[in-house]
DNA sequence: TTGTATGCGTTATCAG
DNA sequence: CTGATAACGCATACAA
């Protein structure tokens, strides 16, 4: 079962193995003839050329990588659709890669890009506090995505396309607050999280503060680690513990909406009812948001518009080796039916 | 920021490049204080072999590859990381593929193997009605999972793992009509799905067929076309129509869990509730089926189990050309609170 | 224990 | 228009 070479189908049509290479990539001079002739036999023997021969060889292969972390995450199924979109329309070629949870994203574009010929890179998610000599070595632009960005990262190094966490977490506890609730529960990320489960805990700080509200440490429940991060079992044994441990609230922030929803269920199942007897509001502005009853009150981040902003930096950063530009984008407060006015 | 290569590195410490890369594959015979500073070289230098040459050498490089289709179909992010964790296991390494829905998954396998030394194939979705002469251009052991495979398929050239989707489906209805239902509707794929889809709508017609109720054309709802399939969005578009239609039912299977939420968005928005008006049911087994309040009535597939017998199956006939095993699951109905007794 | 030379499958550069 | 042939970066048989 030995793969079929460019060798083979120049000696089965007699050229030479540079007349068959021509064929296949649209060369201008060649004879059409021998080139008819030259595709008949590869489509008959299914020659497909090796890939990592030519990607060993290839000077340039106007490819651009996507690298995805947490292929679990809802959110970037649809930035990808639109990243794939737009990467073919600018007739780049697309790689997608899946990162590991115990994986660096910064070692694999390295590692890719040594591999594949790129011309640039697009980050989905992960956390992003990564060493100055790290970054270096990564030659092409890059974009990073909804990954939370910390005030004293090295922004020269790249570009970016986000939404302002703290701000847009504070605007849901300014609604909430709006609303009436003071004591405002949040089921955040880990305790040791640096990316964007801190600053929307940030976000939360500031507007409790702002409006003289003194933060309640029983009402801070982070994240547990044995349970996937952000899924609805976490939200729901976060909710779950929040209850048991007695503290009043009336209002309840997760800061993903499979969290609020994961809540919903423990509230419901301690006899309670979303919205009357709490309040709960997501973060995300996911499809489940929308379908879940009672429609649960979110921040939508625009994911669409958010991709076609990276692949469109990316672009820029390509033709011209422009400045890095950073693009913030506001999210939107969607109301649903999870919280009320008391 | 011209790529660092072997060669670099055999100059700078002054040795053979075969010796940096004896060094770099563990080589038994090396002197350890050479091996010692090439490897501290290789490490100030950031030095990363070429991907692309060690697959164009390597005879041999133990790596499996996983082929997803559908990336945003959430019952794969388990399946795969119990793959990742079998296959690390086994000191494979694995590539994870991402194959676009318009993509034909073997030529994507096809090509594959020919840039990697692939030892096998997982295949995780898609549709299996492929062509003799395309399944025989792949030519390491693949295992085809959570795939609707229709009874004429060649099934002497792989291996699978799968439930039984007909009897399933099967399954369910009975359990509807046990509870009292005989005006079913079944929200089924595409009307031309020839997959897991069709399968699952032979299941509903074989049942109700016994049990002596005739199908009524007017309970059975294709998905939209232009919208995802088996999507909350999709299934709340097909209830919303059928809603619409006037046409007398009590219970709605859905043959996807995200579907069934969809349709009970569409019966609340039609002032209805769920089970007490109308009873709804799901297929998968998602943590949605489980979060979602009321919880829905579903079929659970053992992703996890399949995961493993699919990996598996896999070693089995990498290790000794065994035959092509055809593991089948079964199913289990978990009883949530959307069905009622009528 | 180490270095040299060869080839993996392509593409690109040259002469014909 | 076409065909040798030299890289691409690495691993390895073989020679030292």
């Amino acid at each position: 079962m030995e793969s079929v070479t460019i060798k083979d189908i120049a000696r089965i049509c007699g050229v030479g193995v540079s007349t068959v290479s021509r064929a296949m990539n649209d060369h201008p001079d060649i004879n059409q003839e021998t080139k008819d002739k030259i595709m008949r036999v590869i489509r008959e023997h299914n020659y497909i050329p090796n890939n990592s021969a030519q990607n060993l060889k290839r000077a340039d292969a106007k490819t651009i990588a996507v690298l995805v972390k947490g292929i679990s995450n809802p959110l970037f199924a649809r930035m990808i659709k639109v990243l794939e979109r737009e990467i073919q329309k600018q007739h780049y070629s697309l790689v997608l890669q899946h990162v590991d949870d115990r994986q660096n994203e910064v070692d694999v574009a390295i590692q890719l890009e040594k591999e594949k010929r790129l011309r640039g890179i697009v980050f989905l998610g992960g956390y992003f506090s990564h060493s100055e000599e790290k970054l270096k070595q990564i030659s092409v632009p890059f974009v990073l995505s909804t990954i939370g960005l910390l005030e004293d990262a090295n922004k020269e190094k790249y570009a970016s396309v986000s939404v302002d966490d703290v701000r847009e977490s504070s605007r849901m506890v300014e609604y909430l607050i709006a609303k009436g609730h003071r004591d405002i529960a949040i089921l955040a990320a880990r305790e040791d999280d640096t990316s964007i489960g801190l600053l929307r805990l940030q976000g939360y700080y500031q507007t409790l503060k702002k409006h003289g509200i003194k933060p309640n440490p029983a009402l801070v429940v982070y994240m547990k680690e044995e349970l996937g991060p952000y899924t609805m079992e976490n939200g729901y044994a976060m909710a779950k513990e929040l209850l048991a441990s007695g503290e009043k609230f009336t209002a309840l922030f997760a800061i993903s909406d499979r969290m609020a929803v994961g809540a919903c269920k423990a509230i419901l199942e301690a006899g309670k009812t979303v919205p009357q007897d709490y309040s709960v509001a997501g973060f995300d502005g996911l499809d489940l948001a929308q379908f879940y009853n009672p429609t649960i009150t979110t921040i939508r981040q625009p994911m669409e518009e958010m991709a076609e902003a990276a692949i469109r930096t990316l672009f820029d950063m390509i033709e011209q080796e422009g400045k890095k530009k950073h693009v913030v984008f506001a999210g939107e407060l969607i109301e649903g039916q999870s919280v009320r006015q008391i």
